[in-house]
DNA sequence: AACCGTAATTTTATAGACATTTTTGAACTT
DNA sequence: AAGTTCAAAAATGTCTATAAAATTACGGTT
Protein backbone atom coordinates (compact mmCIF):
# COMPACT_ATOMS: atom_id res chain seq x y z
CA UNK A 1 0.00 0.00 0.00
CA UNK A 2 0.72 3.78 -0.74
CA UNK A 3 2.01 5.59 2.45
CA UNK A 4 -0.98 7.16 4.49
CA UNK A 5 -0.25 10.95 2.64
CA UNK A 6 -3.32 12.36 4.41
CA UNK A 7 -2.20 15.81 5.09
CA UNK A 8 -3.33 15.95 9.04
CA UNK A 9 -1.08 18.30 9.69
CA UNK A 10 0.32 21.90 7.44
CA UNK A 11 4.12 19.88 6.86
CA UNK A 12 1.88 16.84 4.70
CA UNK A 13 0.05 20.20 3.01
CA UNK A 14 3.13 21.78 1.76
CA UNK A 15 4.80 18.37 1.14
CA UNK A 16 1.80 17.25 -1.21
CA UNK A 17 1.20 20.74 -2.64
CA UNK A 18 4.91 21.37 -2.98
CA UNK A 19 5.47 18.28 -4.92
CA UNK A 20 2.41 19.31 -7.08
CA UNK A 21 3.92 22.22 -8.00
CA UNK A 22 7.20 21.22 -9.35
CA UNK A 23 6.21 17.83 -10.45
CA UNK A 24 3.17 20.23 -12.37
CA UNK A 25 5.94 22.82 -13.48
CA UNK A 26 5.27 25.68 -11.88
CA UNK A 27 9.29 26.04 -11.21
CA UNK A 28 11.69 24.84 -14.13
CA UNK A 29 14.55 23.70 -13.67
CA UNK A 30 16.99 25.34 -11.27
CA UNK A 31 15.10 27.79 -10.16
CA UNK A 32 15.53 28.97 -6.00
CA UNK A 33 12.67 28.65 -4.35
CA UNK A 34 12.24 31.08 -1.68
CA UNK A 35 10.81 29.71 1.74
CA UNK A 36 8.89 33.18 2.58
CA UNK A 37 7.56 33.46 -0.81
CA UNK A 38 6.47 30.05 -0.94
CA UNK A 39 5.00 29.98 2.60
CA UNK A 40 3.39 32.58 1.85
CA UNK A 41 1.79 31.07 -1.01
CA UNK A 42 1.06 28.08 0.58
CA UNK A 43 -0.38 30.68 3.64
CA UNK A 44 1.70 28.14 6.32
CA UNK A 45 4.56 29.67 7.96
CA UNK A 46 8.07 28.45 7.35
CA UNK A 47 8.31 25.65 9.85
CA UNK A 48 6.77 23.23 8.72
CA UNK A 49 7.45 24.00 4.49
CA UNK A 50 11.03 23.91 5.39
CA UNK A 51 10.24 20.15 6.71
CA UNK A 52 8.51 19.60 3.50
CA UNK A 53 11.48 20.75 1.34
CA UNK A 54 13.92 18.68 3.60
CA UNK A 55 11.61 15.49 2.67
CA UNK A 56 11.50 16.87 -1.09
CA UNK A 57 15.20 16.89 -0.97
CA UNK A 58 15.40 13.10 0.27
CA UNK A 59 12.85 12.69 -3.20
CA UNK A 60 15.06 14.10 -5.31
CA UNK A 61 13.21 17.37 -6.32
CA UNK A 62 14.80 20.21 -5.07
CA UNK A 63 18.15 20.38 -3.59
CA UNK A 64 20.45 22.49 -1.19
CA UNK A 65 22.92 24.97 -2.78
CA UNK A 66 26.09 25.15 -0.55
CA UNK A 67 24.60 28.80 0.35
CA UNK A 68 21.62 27.03 2.64
CA UNK A 69 19.43 28.05 -0.62
CA UNK A 70 16.97 25.60 -2.19
CA UNK A 71 17.04 25.09 -5.64
CA UNK A 72 14.74 22.99 -7.96
CA UNK A 73 16.12 19.53 -9.52
CA UNK A 74 17.35 19.53 -13.05
CA UNK A 75 17.68 16.08 -14.56
CA UNK A 76 18.98 15.12 -18.02
CA UNK A 77 17.44 12.30 -20.14
CA UNK A 78 20.23 9.91 -19.19
CA UNK A 79 19.01 10.13 -15.52
CA UNK A 80 15.45 9.51 -16.20
CA UNK A 81 16.88 6.70 -17.90
CA UNK A 82 19.03 5.50 -15.39
CA UNK A 83 15.95 6.06 -12.76
CA UNK A 84 13.49 3.63 -15.03
CA UNK A 85 16.27 1.39 -15.11
CA UNK A 86 16.40 1.55 -11.41
CA UNK A 87 12.85 1.05 -10.81
CA UNK A 88 13.27 -2.03 -13.05
CA UNK A 89 16.38 -3.96 -11.42
CA UNK A 90 14.02 -3.50 -8.04
CA UNK A 91 11.04 -4.58 -9.44
CA UNK A 92 12.55 -7.73 -10.81
CA UNK A 93 14.12 -8.28 -8.00
CA UNK A 94 10.77 -8.09 -5.97
CA UNK A 95 9.32 -10.23 -8.85
CA UNK A 96 12.41 -12.88 -8.39
CA UNK A 97 11.85 -12.91 -4.10
CA UNK A 98 7.75 -13.01 -4.85
CA UNK A 99 8.32 -16.75 -6.94
CA UNK A 100 11.37 -17.59 -4.49
CA UNK A 101 9.34 -17.12 -1.58
CA UNK A 102 6.10 -18.44 -3.17
CA UNK A 103 2.79 -15.74 -2.77
CA UNK A 104 -0.26 -16.80 -1.22
CA UNK A 105 -3.45 -17.98 -2.85
CA UNK A 106 -5.30 -14.71 -1.49
CA UNK A 107 -2.48 -12.79 -3.46
CA UNK A 108 -2.67 -14.47 -6.37
CA UNK A 109 -6.58 -14.41 -6.64
CA UNK A 110 -6.04 -10.55 -6.10
CA UNK A 111 -3.76 -9.69 -8.73
CA UNK A 112 -5.81 -12.50 -11.35
CA UNK A 113 -8.88 -9.90 -10.67
CA UNK A 114 -6.56 -6.34 -11.49
CA UNK A 115 -5.35 -8.46 -14.71
CA UNK A 116 -8.97 -9.84 -15.60
CA UNK A 117 -9.97 -5.61 -15.25
CA UNK A 118 -7.17 -4.61 -17.41
CA UNK A 119 -7.79 -7.18 -19.93
CA UNK A 120 -11.60 -5.79 -19.92
CA UNK A 121 -9.98 -2.25 -20.67
CA UNK A 122 -7.86 -3.13 -23.33
CA UNK A 123 -10.37 -2.43 -26.17
CA UNK A 124 -11.68 1.06 -25.04
CA UNK A 125 -11.40 4.50 -25.53
CA UNK A 126 -13.12 6.11 -22.79
CA UNK A 127 -11.68 9.20 -20.95
CA UNK A 128 -12.87 7.53 -17.53
CA UNK A 129 -11.39 3.82 -18.73
CA UNK A 130 -8.33 5.20 -18.88
CA UNK A 131 -7.95 6.46 -15.14
CA UNK A 132 -9.29 3.46 -14.39
CA UNK A 133 -6.33 1.57 -16.27
CA UNK A 134 -4.28 4.26 -15.11
CA UNK A 135 -5.00 2.79 -11.32
CA UNK A 136 -5.29 -0.64 -11.84
CA UNK A 137 -1.47 -0.67 -13.83
CA UNK A 138 -0.21 1.22 -10.31
CA UNK A 139 -2.29 -1.59 -8.43
CA UNK A 140 -0.46 -4.16 -10.39
CA UNK A 141 3.39 -2.68 -9.99
CA UNK A 142 2.29 -2.48 -6.15
CA UNK A 143 1.03 -6.27 -6.15
CA UNK A 144 4.55 -7.42 -7.30
CA UNK A 145 6.44 -5.08 -4.66
CA UNK A 146 4.04 -6.32 -1.83
CA UNK A 147 4.26 -10.12 -2.67
CA UNK A 148 7.83 -10.22 -1.97
CA UNK A 149 6.92 -10.30 1.55
CA UNK A 150 9.91 -7.71 1.95
CA UNK A 151 9.16 -4.78 3.69
CA UNK A 152 12.70 -3.38 2.79
CA UNK A 153 12.16 -3.94 -0.80
CA UNK A 154 8.51 -2.20 -0.83
CA UNK A 155 9.84 0.36 0.85
CA UNK A 156 12.55 0.71 -1.61
CA UNK A 157 10.23 0.03 -4.86
CA UNK A 158 8.09 2.91 -3.21
CA UNK A 159 10.66 5.25 -3.43
CA UNK A 160 12.16 5.01 -6.72
CA UNK A 161 8.54 5.31 -7.69
CA UNK A 162 8.83 9.17 -6.69
CA UNK A 163 11.65 9.99 -8.49
CA UNK A 164 10.24 12.36 -11.41
CA UNK A 165 9.03 10.41 -14.55
CA UNK A 166 10.78 6.95 -12.79
CA UNK A 167 7.22 5.48 -11.86
CA UNK A 168 4.87 3.35 -13.85
CA UNK A 169 2.47 5.66 -14.12
CA UNK A 170 4.31 8.44 -15.86
CA UNK A 171 4.13 7.95 -19.25
CA UNK A 172 0.30 7.39 -19.02
CA UNK A 173 -1.44 10.39 -18.62
CA UNK A 174 -2.70 12.08 -21.85
CA UNK A 175 -1.61 9.35 -24.21
CA UNK A 176 -4.67 7.90 -24.94
CA UNK A 177 -4.94 8.43 -28.40
CA UNK A 178 -1.98 7.65 -29.60
CA UNK A 179 -1.68 4.62 -32.00
CA UNK A 180 1.82 3.95 -31.25
CA UNK A 181 1.33 3.87 -27.62
CA UNK A 182 -2.41 2.06 -27.65
CA UNK A 183 -0.29 -0.68 -29.43
CA UNK A 184 2.44 -0.23 -26.02
CA UNK A 185 -0.47 -0.73 -23.99
CA UNK A 186 -0.96 -3.90 -25.34
CA UNK A 187 2.47 -5.34 -24.81
CA UNK A 188 2.33 -3.69 -21.44
CA UNK A 189 -0.64 -6.14 -20.33
CA UNK A 190 1.15 -9.03 -22.00
CA UNK A 191 3.93 -8.59 -19.74
CA UNK A 192 1.98 -8.30 -16.53
CA UNK A 193 0.45 -11.24 -17.56
CA UNK A 194 3.60 -13.13 -17.86
CA UNK A 195 5.26 -12.02 -14.60
CA UNK A 196 1.96 -12.72 -12.92
CA UNK A 197 2.45 -16.76 -14.10
CA UNK A 198 5.97 -17.31 -13.58
CA UNK A 199 5.48 -15.81 -9.66
CA UNK A 200 2.93 -18.21 -9.30
CA UNK A 201 4.66 -20.96 -11.37
CA UNK A 202 7.88 -20.12 -9.10
CA UNK A 203 9.65 -19.00 -11.95
CA UNK A 204 12.10 -16.90 -10.63
CA UNK A 205 14.53 -15.99 -13.01
CA UNK A 206 11.82 -15.67 -15.29
CA UNK A 207 9.92 -13.71 -13.10
CA UNK A 208 13.08 -11.05 -12.71
CA UNK A 209 13.68 -10.78 -16.55
CA UNK A 210 10.36 -10.60 -17.87
CA UNK A 211 9.77 -7.45 -15.17
CA UNK A 212 12.97 -5.29 -15.84
CA UNK A 213 12.16 -6.04 -19.74
CA UNK A 214 8.62 -4.36 -18.36
CA UNK A 215 10.54 -1.54 -17.02
CA UNK A 216 12.08 -0.87 -20.54
CA UNK A 217 8.92 -0.11 -22.35
CA UNK A 218 8.68 3.22 -19.82
CA UNK A 219 11.79 3.96 -21.32
CA UNK A 220 10.64 3.76 -24.91
CA UNK A 221 7.89 5.86 -24.08
CA UNK A 222 10.76 8.21 -22.71
CA UNK A 223 12.14 8.18 -26.22
CA UNK A 224 9.08 8.74 -28.23
CA UNK A 225 7.81 11.49 -25.55
CA UNK A 226 11.07 13.00 -26.16
CA UNK A 227 11.19 12.50 -30.13
CA UNK A 228 8.15 14.15 -30.21
CA UNK A 229 6.09 11.13 -31.63
CA UNK A 230 3.85 11.23 -28.78
CA UNK A 231 1.63 14.30 -27.73
CA UNK A 232 0.16 16.04 -24.72
CA UNK A 233 3.84 16.60 -23.27
CA UNK A 234 2.66 19.08 -20.76
CA UNK A 235 0.89 16.52 -19.04
CA UNK A 236 3.54 14.68 -18.02
CA UNK A 237 3.99 15.59 -14.64
CA UNK A 238 8.00 15.59 -13.77
CA UNK A 239 8.47 16.86 -17.83
CA UNK A 240 9.19 20.08 -16.56
CA UNK A 241 12.63 18.79 -14.70
CA UNK A 242 14.02 17.25 -17.59
CA UNK A 243 16.65 19.70 -19.12
CA UNK A 244 18.08 20.48 -22.52
CA UNK B 1 32.15 10.22 -3.15
CA UNK B 2 30.52 10.49 -0.09
CA UNK B 3 28.22 13.13 0.44
CA UNK B 4 29.76 16.37 1.96
CA UNK B 5 28.81 16.12 5.71
CA UNK B 6 31.05 18.91 7.36
CA UNK B 7 28.39 20.31 10.39
CA UNK B 8 28.40 23.49 9.09
CA UNK B 9 25.14 23.99 10.86
CA UNK B 10 23.63 22.64 13.62
CA UNK B 11 21.28 20.63 11.75
CA UNK B 12 24.53 18.64 10.26
CA UNK B 13 25.87 18.34 13.57
CA UNK B 14 22.15 17.17 15.54
CA UNK B 15 22.17 14.59 12.02
CA UNK B 16 25.38 13.34 12.89
CA UNK B 17 25.34 13.36 16.47
CA UNK B 18 22.23 11.71 16.52
CA UNK B 19 22.85 9.20 13.92
CA UNK B 20 25.86 7.85 15.76
CA UNK B 21 23.84 7.85 19.15
CA UNK B 22 21.08 5.40 17.21
CA UNK B 23 23.85 3.24 15.50
CA UNK B 24 25.38 2.95 18.59
CA UNK B 25 22.76 1.70 20.34
CA UNK B 26 22.27 4.59 23.09
CA UNK B 27 18.41 3.63 22.07
CA UNK B 28 16.91 0.63 21.92
CA UNK B 29 14.78 -0.79 19.59
CA UNK B 30 11.02 0.68 19.32
CA UNK B 31 12.18 3.82 22.20
CA UNK B 32 10.48 6.41 21.80
CA UNK B 33 12.78 9.31 21.43
CA UNK B 34 11.87 13.36 22.95
CA UNK B 35 12.29 16.03 20.66
CA UNK B 36 13.47 18.06 24.07
CA UNK B 37 15.48 16.22 25.58
CA UNK B 38 17.61 15.18 22.77
CA UNK B 39 17.92 18.85 22.41
CA UNK B 40 19.05 19.12 25.49
CA UNK B 41 21.36 16.33 25.52
CA UNK B 42 22.71 17.80 22.07
CA UNK B 43 22.98 21.14 23.35
CA UNK B 44 20.85 23.24 20.52
CA UNK B 45 17.57 23.56 19.91
CA UNK B 46 14.42 21.99 18.50
CA UNK B 47 14.20 23.12 15.14
CA UNK B 48 17.58 21.84 13.86
CA UNK B 49 16.67 18.59 15.55
CA UNK B 50 13.69 18.24 13.80
CA UNK B 51 15.09 18.28 10.45
CA UNK B 52 17.88 15.95 11.61
CA UNK B 53 14.95 13.68 12.51
CA UNK B 54 13.06 14.16 9.31
CA UNK B 55 16.18 12.83 7.37
CA UNK B 56 16.83 10.11 9.80
CA UNK B 57 13.50 9.01 9.48
CA UNK B 58 14.03 8.90 5.68
CA UNK B 59 17.28 6.95 6.09
CA UNK B 60 15.11 4.39 8.38
CA UNK B 61 16.71 4.58 11.72
CA UNK B 62 13.46 6.65 12.85
CA UNK B 63 9.95 6.60 12.32
CA UNK B 64 7.35 8.76 13.34
CA UNK B 65 4.15 7.35 15.70
CA UNK B 66 0.25 8.40 14.34
CA UNK B 67 0.39 10.80 17.54
CA UNK B 68 4.02 12.64 16.08
CA UNK B 69 6.40 11.56 18.64
CA UNK B 70 9.57 9.46 17.29
CA UNK B 71 10.78 6.20 17.59
CA UNK B 72 13.95 4.33 17.05
CA UNK B 73 12.93 1.77 14.04
CA UNK B 74 13.24 -1.72 15.15
CA UNK B 75 14.50 -4.64 12.15
CA UNK B 76 14.73 -8.19 12.10
CA UNK B 77 17.28 -10.23 10.69
CA UNK B 78 15.04 -10.91 7.61
CA UNK B 79 15.17 -6.78 7.05
CA UNK B 80 18.71 -7.13 7.37
CA UNK B 81 19.26 -9.82 5.15
CA UNK B 82 17.07 -7.88 2.70
CA UNK B 83 18.32 -5.14 2.62
CA UNK B 84 21.82 -6.65 1.83
CA UNK B 85 20.23 -8.21 -1.27
CA UNK B 86 19.14 -4.63 -2.19
CA UNK B 87 22.38 -3.82 -1.85
CA UNK B 88 23.84 -6.49 -3.72
CA UNK B 89 21.18 -5.91 -6.41
CA UNK B 90 22.03 -2.32 -7.27
CA UNK B 91 25.75 -2.74 -7.12
CA UNK B 92 25.54 -5.41 -9.82
CA UNK B 93 23.15 -2.79 -11.85
CA UNK B 94 26.11 -0.49 -11.16
CA UNK B 95 28.94 -2.86 -12.44
CA UNK B 96 27.03 -4.14 -15.75
CA UNK B 97 26.42 -0.74 -16.40
CA UNK B 98 30.06 0.18 -15.94
CA UNK B 99 30.91 -2.72 -18.11
CA UNK B 100 28.31 -1.74 -20.51
CA UNK B 101 29.20 1.67 -20.86
CA UNK B 102 33.28 1.21 -20.38
CA UNK B 103 35.27 2.62 -18.14
CA UNK B 104 37.90 5.03 -18.25
CA UNK B 105 41.49 4.12 -18.45
CA UNK B 106 42.22 6.46 -15.30
CA UNK B 107 39.68 4.76 -12.89
CA UNK B 108 40.54 1.69 -14.26
CA UNK B 109 43.90 2.24 -12.82
CA UNK B 110 42.48 4.18 -9.54
CA UNK B 111 40.62 0.71 -8.84
CA UNK B 112 44.02 -1.54 -10.14
CA UNK B 113 45.69 0.77 -7.02
CA UNK B 114 42.83 0.32 -4.36
CA UNK B 115 42.75 -3.78 -4.83
CA UNK B 116 47.13 -4.09 -4.83
CA UNK B 117 47.14 -2.03 -1.89
CA UNK B 118 44.06 -4.81 -0.53
CA UNK B 119 46.25 -7.58 -1.39
CA UNK B 120 49.36 -6.43 0.23
CA UNK B 121 47.39 -5.92 3.30
CA UNK B 122 45.48 -9.65 3.26
CA UNK B 123 48.21 -11.57 5.08
CA UNK B 124 48.40 -8.94 7.67
CA UNK B 125 46.99 -8.62 11.04
CA UNK B 126 47.68 -5.29 12.80
CA UNK B 127 44.63 -3.20 14.23
CA UNK B 128 46.30 -0.11 12.08
CA UNK B 129 46.35 -2.52 8.63
CA UNK B 130 42.42 -3.25 9.34
CA UNK B 131 41.46 0.10 10.01
CA UNK B 132 43.08 0.91 6.36
CA UNK B 133 41.82 -2.55 5.17
CA UNK B 134 38.11 -1.25 5.89
CA UNK B 135 39.06 2.06 4.15
CA UNK B 136 39.87 0.61 0.79
CA UNK B 137 36.73 -1.80 1.15
CA UNK B 138 34.89 1.03 0.90
CA UNK B 139 37.24 2.59 -1.65
CA UNK B 140 36.02 -0.51 -4.00
CA UNK B 141 32.57 -0.44 -3.56
CA UNK B 142 31.97 2.71 -4.23
CA UNK B 143 34.19 2.65 -7.22
CA UNK B 144 31.87 0.47 -8.23
CA UNK B 145 28.89 2.72 -7.76
CA UNK B 146 30.94 5.78 -9.48
CA UNK B 147 32.21 3.59 -12.40
CA UNK B 148 28.57 3.46 -13.46
CA UNK B 149 28.44 6.86 -15.04
CA UNK B 150 25.40 6.88 -13.49
CA UNK B 151 24.37 10.03 -10.92
CA UNK B 152 21.00 8.47 -10.11
CA UNK B 153 22.38 4.92 -9.22
CA UNK B 154 25.47 6.20 -7.62
CA UNK B 155 22.95 7.97 -5.46
CA UNK B 156 20.73 5.17 -4.91
CA UNK B 157 23.50 3.00 -3.97
CA UNK B 158 24.79 5.79 -0.94
CA UNK B 159 21.31 5.70 -0.17
CA UNK B 160 20.84 1.90 0.83
CA UNK B 161 24.15 1.64 1.98
CA UNK B 162 22.92 3.91 4.80
CA UNK B 163 20.58 1.83 5.91
CA UNK B 164 21.35 -0.54 9.41
CA UNK B 165 23.89 -3.38 8.33
CA UNK B 166 23.31 -3.15 4.87
CA UNK B 167 26.53 -1.15 4.29
CA UNK B 168 30.00 -3.25 2.61
CA UNK B 169 31.94 -2.19 5.87
CA UNK B 170 29.07 -3.20 8.36
CA UNK B 171 30.36 -6.37 9.38
CA UNK B 172 34.29 -5.73 9.34
CA UNK B 173 34.78 -3.75 13.08
CA UNK B 174 35.73 -6.21 15.39
CA UNK B 175 36.15 -9.52 13.94
CA UNK B 176 39.78 -8.72 13.03
CA UNK B 177 40.49 -11.96 15.36
CA UNK B 178 38.45 -14.63 13.61
CA UNK B 179 39.72 -17.27 11.78
CA UNK B 180 36.75 -17.85 9.86
CA UNK B 181 35.82 -14.17 9.12
CA UNK B 182 39.72 -13.49 8.14
CA UNK B 183 38.61 -16.26 5.15
CA UNK B 184 35.87 -14.33 3.98
CA UNK B 185 37.71 -11.35 3.42
CA UNK B 186 40.47 -13.80 1.31
CA UNK B 187 36.69 -14.47 -0.92
CA UNK B 188 36.13 -11.40 -0.22
CA UNK B 189 39.15 -9.77 -2.09
CA UNK B 190 39.27 -12.44 -4.66
CA UNK B 191 35.57 -11.54 -5.85
CA UNK B 192 36.73 -7.44 -5.67
CA UNK B 193 39.67 -8.36 -8.69
CA UNK B 194 37.45 -10.61 -10.50
CA UNK B 195 34.37 -7.85 -10.72
CA UNK B 196 37.45 -5.48 -11.48
CA UNK B 197 38.41 -7.81 -14.42
CA UNK B 198 34.64 -8.46 -15.52
CA UNK B 199 34.27 -4.70 -15.62
CA UNK B 200 37.73 -4.10 -17.58
CA UNK B 201 36.41 -6.90 -20.26
CA UNK B 202 33.23 -5.65 -20.83
CA UNK B 203 31.75 -8.61 -19.47
CA UNK B 204 28.45 -7.09 -18.28
CA UNK B 205 26.44 -9.92 -16.90
CA UNK B 206 29.58 -11.55 -15.24
CA UNK B 207 30.14 -8.42 -13.45
CA UNK B 208 26.57 -8.15 -12.40
CA UNK B 209 26.37 -11.56 -11.34
CA UNK B 210 29.40 -11.46 -9.68
CA UNK B 211 28.31 -8.06 -7.38
CA UNK B 212 25.91 -10.03 -6.26
CA UNK B 213 27.02 -12.69 -4.98
CA UNK B 214 29.75 -10.58 -3.57
CA UNK B 215 27.31 -9.04 -1.13
CA UNK B 216 26.02 -12.48 -0.07
CA UNK B 217 29.41 -12.97 2.14
CA UNK B 218 27.65 -10.07 3.56
CA UNK B 219 24.68 -12.29 4.31
CA UNK B 220 26.77 -15.05 5.55
CA UNK B 221 28.83 -12.68 8.26
CA UNK B 222 25.35 -11.76 9.34
CA UNK B 223 24.41 -15.40 9.91
CA UNK B 224 27.73 -16.27 11.61
CA UNK B 225 27.45 -13.15 13.67
CA UNK B 226 23.49 -13.94 14.80
CA UNK B 227 25.17 -17.51 15.89
CA UNK B 228 27.56 -16.35 17.91
CA UNK B 229 29.90 -17.54 16.01
CA UNK B 230 32.17 -14.35 15.55
CA UNK B 231 33.38 -11.79 18.19
CA UNK B 232 32.60 -8.26 19.13
CA UNK B 233 28.85 -8.18 18.86
CA UNK B 234 28.99 -5.15 20.65
CA UNK B 235 30.89 -3.19 17.62
CA UNK B 236 29.32 -3.94 15.15
CA UNK B 237 26.93 -0.86 14.35
CA UNK B 238 23.01 -0.85 14.17
CA UNK B 239 23.25 -4.31 15.57
CA UNK B 240 21.37 -2.67 18.44
CA UNK B 241 18.00 -2.17 16.11
CA UNK B 242 18.04 -5.59 15.63
CA UNK B 243 14.80 -7.19 17.48
CA UNK B 244 14.10 -10.91 18.82
C1' DA C 1 30.16 50.02 -21.39
C1' DA C 2 32.38 47.12 -18.03
C1' DC C 3 33.96 46.65 -13.41
C1' DC C 4 34.07 47.13 -8.55
C1' DG C 5 32.75 48.20 -3.80
C1' DT C 6 29.32 49.25 -0.60
C1' DA C 7 24.68 49.77 1.18
C1' DA C 8 20.05 47.96 1.21
C1' DT C 9 17.37 44.08 0.92
C1' DT C 10 16.32 39.48 1.17
C1' DT C 11 17.19 34.99 2.89
C1' DT C 12 18.43 31.42 5.92
C1' DA C 13 19.55 29.43 10.71
C1' DT C 14 18.15 29.13 15.14
C1' DA C 15 15.73 30.03 19.29
C1' DG C 16 11.86 30.53 22.05
C1' DA C 17 6.79 31.18 22.89
C1' DC C 18 2.26 29.37 22.90
C1' DA C 19 -1.74 26.48 21.88
C1' DT C 20 -3.26 21.89 21.34
C1' DT C 21 -2.81 17.12 21.78
C1' DT C 22 -0.93 13.11 23.92
C1' DT C 23 0.88 10.70 27.67
C1' DT C 24 1.45 9.83 32.40
C1' DG C 25 0.13 8.89 36.91
C1' DA C 26 -2.55 8.95 40.92
C1' DA C 27 -6.84 8.44 43.10
C1' DC C 28 -10.97 5.90 43.09
C1' DT C 29 -14.17 2.15 42.13
C1' DT C 30 -15.42 -2.61 41.38
C1' DA D 1 -5.75 -6.86 41.82
C1' DA D 2 -7.60 -4.90 37.75
C1' DG D 3 -9.78 -1.36 35.52
C1' DT D 4 -11.47 3.58 34.99
C1' DT D 5 -11.46 8.57 35.38
C1' DC D 6 -9.54 12.71 35.34
C1' DA D 7 -6.06 16.10 36.36
C1' DA D 8 -1.13 17.16 35.82
C1' DA D 9 2.82 16.94 33.04
C1' DA D 10 5.07 16.60 28.86
C1' DA D 11 5.26 16.44 23.94
C1' DT D 12 4.23 18.01 19.45
C1' DG D 13 2.70 21.55 15.78
C1' DT D 14 3.14 26.00 14.50
C1' DC D 15 4.31 30.76 14.50
C1' DT D 16 7.16 34.72 15.05
C1' DA D 17 11.36 37.15 16.28
C1' DT D 18 16.17 37.95 15.69
C1' DA D 19 20.89 37.50 14.21
C1' DA D 20 23.96 36.25 10.70
C1' DA D 21 24.78 35.40 6.00
C1' DA D 22 23.91 35.92 1.17
C1' DT D 23 22.04 38.30 -2.61
C1' DT D 24 20.80 42.25 -5.05
C1' DA D 25 20.92 47.03 -6.41
C1' DC D 26 23.10 51.12 -7.00
C1' DG D 27 26.37 54.47 -7.78
C1' DG D 28 31.07 55.63 -8.73
C1' DT D 29 35.31 54.73 -11.20
C1' DT D 30 37.99 53.50 -14.99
Amino acid sequence: MMKDNRPTNLSMKALAETRSLILGGAFSPGERVSEPLLAQRLNISRTPLREALATLAQEGLVERQASGRWQVCSYTIQDITDAIEVRGTLEGLAARTAAERGVSQSMLTVCRQTLTRLDALMGLAGPDDFERYVQLNADFHNWMAEASASQILLREVDRVCRMPLASPSSFLAGQEDSATFRKSLLIAQHHHWAIFEAVEAREASRAEALAREHARLARQNLNLLMAGDLPARANVPGLSLVKS
